[in-house]
DNA sequence: TATTGGATCGCC
DNA sequence: GCGATCCAATAG
C-alpha cells in the first residue's frame, strides 16, 4: 500500500461513532440524496485504502417510480431495497457494469440513492491501474459504472451494511452548492427532478445535455 | 425456454 | 453514433 497521509491514516481508523450510521440514511430519500454531496466514501480492501467525495446521486423512490427496480413490486433482485436504511445495493447493468446504492427509508418501503460520481482522495495510484487507460484523475470515478471500478466494489458487496470496515461514509467537511436534474439513462420517470450534483464540480459525470 | 431491454462505457 | 456483453424479468 502506498504510503498514508495523516489524513489517509484518521480514514483509515475511523470509529463507528464518526461514521454515518443509520439514522442518517433512515430519511426521506429525496433529503439524503442532497446530504450526501459532500460526504467521503471510504473503501478498505486486503491491501489497499481508496476514498473519495461524492459529487452527484440520483434517488430512486417507491413503487410508483417508473425509473426504479421496484417498480411494480418486489423481486429477487430489488429485495434490499425493500430492506432496512443503511446497506449498499449492488447490481450488474449493461453486462460490463456495477452500479452502487445506498438503501433509505424504513423497512418496508423501497427505496436508494445512486451513488454516480466521486472526487477520489485517497488511493489514486491504486484507481488509475484498475481504471485501465484512464489519463486524467477527472476520469477515475465520473460515472457510476467508473466509480465502482475504481473502488473495487462488485456483486460481493451487495448487501455489506454501511456500518462494515470494508465500506463506510464519513460526514463531509464543509457545505455545498447543490444543482438537480432528471435522472440519467432512463427512459421513463423523467418528470421527477432527482438528480442531484454540486454545482460547478469538474468531477461530476459529463452527460451531454445534463445541466451543470 | 426464449426474448427483450437496461440507473453504462468507450471507441468509431 | 453504436456495439459490447450479461443477466433479470417477463412472456410463452
Amino acid at each position: 500500500m502506498a504510503k498514508l497521509t495523516v489524513q489517509d491514516s484518521a480514514l483509515a481508523h475511523a470509529s463507528s461513532s464518526t461514521k454515518l450510521g443509520h439514522n442518517f440514511f433512515d430519511r426521506p430519500t429525496l433529503t439524503v440524496a442532497q446530504d450526501l454531496l459532500g460526504t467521503i466514501l471510504v473503501r478498505k480492501t486486503k491491501n489497499n485504502l481508496l476514498s473519495g467525495m461524492i459529487v452527484e446521486t440520483e434517488a430512486y423512490l417507491g413503487e410508483d417510480d417508473p425509473a426504479s427496480h421496484a417498480y411494480g413490486g418486489m423481486t429477487p433482485r430489488n429485495k434490499l431495497m425493500y430492506g432496512p436504511a443503511g446497506f449498499a445495493y449492488i447490481y450488474f447493468i449493461y453486462g460490463n457494469h456495477y452500479c452502487l446504492n445506498f438503501v433509505t427509508e424504513p423497512e418496508g418501503f423501497p427505496a436508494a440513492v445512486l451513488i454516480r460520481a466521486l472526487q477520489p482522495s485517497t488511493g489514486l495510484e491504486q484507481m488509475f491501474v484498475d481504471r485501465k487507460g484512464v489519463k486524467s484523475e477527472i476520469q477515475l470515478c465520473n460515472g457510476p459504472g467508473k466509480l465502482c471500478q475504481a473502488f473495487q466494489i462488485d456483486r460481493k458487496l451487495n448487501g455489506i451494511s454501511l456500518a462494515s470496515d470494508r465500506l463506510f461514509l464519513l460526514p463531509g467537511n464543509a457545505p455545498v452548492q447543490i444543482g438537480n436534474s432528471g435522472r440519467i439513462g432512463i427512459s421513463q420517470g423523467q418528470d421527477r427532478k432527482w438528480r442531484y450534483y454540486i454545482k460547478n464540480n469538474p468531477y461530476v459525470s459529463n452527460i451531454k445535455g445534463a445541466s451543470r
